[in-house]
DNA sequence: TTTCAATTTAGATCTATTCTAAAGCTATAT
DNA sequence: ATATAGCTTTAGAATAGATCTAAATTGAAA
């Protein structure tokens, strides 16, 4: 079976159609970047891998291919309390994230890690939790 | 009894050496006024409100007090996926934060409102959890 | 194949924050 | 009280990350 991590190029390509994103080849090469680690990129992480791997992307076109696959869902835009740089991440699935705070490494955690029940006062309505779970990892 | 809410300058002169640093004017009154606020200001808000109520402390010096308070640990810096602005918090006490999506404004949740448990895999060692409510707030 | 819109690009601009170095204060020892 | 050494404050310059602009390029579709 299939999972993100190894997505063909047309694989990428057809799911940038299903969201109505015209498939341009730097926007299916950043998508598949970003949807084949695990490595949570920020946008110069993607601008070595282009650098590497898709010579002459501009900068530009990172920030705005990452934001356009953020902003239709394709991939996650994450901010962390250690850096002022975006991360993005290409696993939708339910997780969330574990910050290294001596290496600023973040790992993924299975969303069943955390049970919780939430009672929120009279008048929130809520939409998403987000949790980060901070320390250090010894692997 | 006594909430950081209504902490008069002298306290706050006090909580301060407490702490090793020096109680400047400047500092006493940022201080302060972070401490007896629920509103979650940014720096802009803090220089606001010193054009009002200290004139002449200059940006760097806002941010370098709030810099060094949140070093030392009397107020608490926070950032949120909303915006690119640090925010600061007086409230040292167990709670969490809701964001309201349509205004960006922030409310504090008690930290009872939450139960969790949390399993982390072999290997991480939790210091601190983080947690952010997302939604819609119609007070 | 012409055309019109979408995409990419380099570079300028913007915003939040930090840095620099000079000026101003404060505590402490005399 | 006074000198002085070390803080603190300040204005403005510098930096980092991200966005904007406008021109060039590419792509889709008649």
């Amino acid at each position: 079976m299939k999972s993100r991590l190894n997505l063909t190029l047309r694989e990428v390509e057809a799911l940038l159609k299903e969201h109505g994103v015209q498939a341009s080849a730097q926007r299916i090469a950043v998508c598949h970047y970003v949807l084949t680690t695990n490595t949570h990129p920020t946008v110069d992480d993607v601008k070595a891998w282009a650098d590497e791997n898709f010579p002459k992307m501009s900068l530009a076109t990172v920030y705005n291919t990452l934001n356009l696959l953020a902003g239709v869902g394709v991939i996650k835009a994450l901010k962390f309390p250690h850096s002022d740089k975006a991360h993005f991440d290409g696993d939708l699935s339910n997780h969330f994230h574990f910050l290294d705070e001596d290496t600023g490494k973040i790992y993924d955690i299975p969303g069943e890690s955390l049970k919780y029940q939430l009672d929120l006062p009279e008048g929130f309505e809520l939409s998403e939790m987000e949790f980060l779970a901070k320390g250090k990892f010894q692997g």
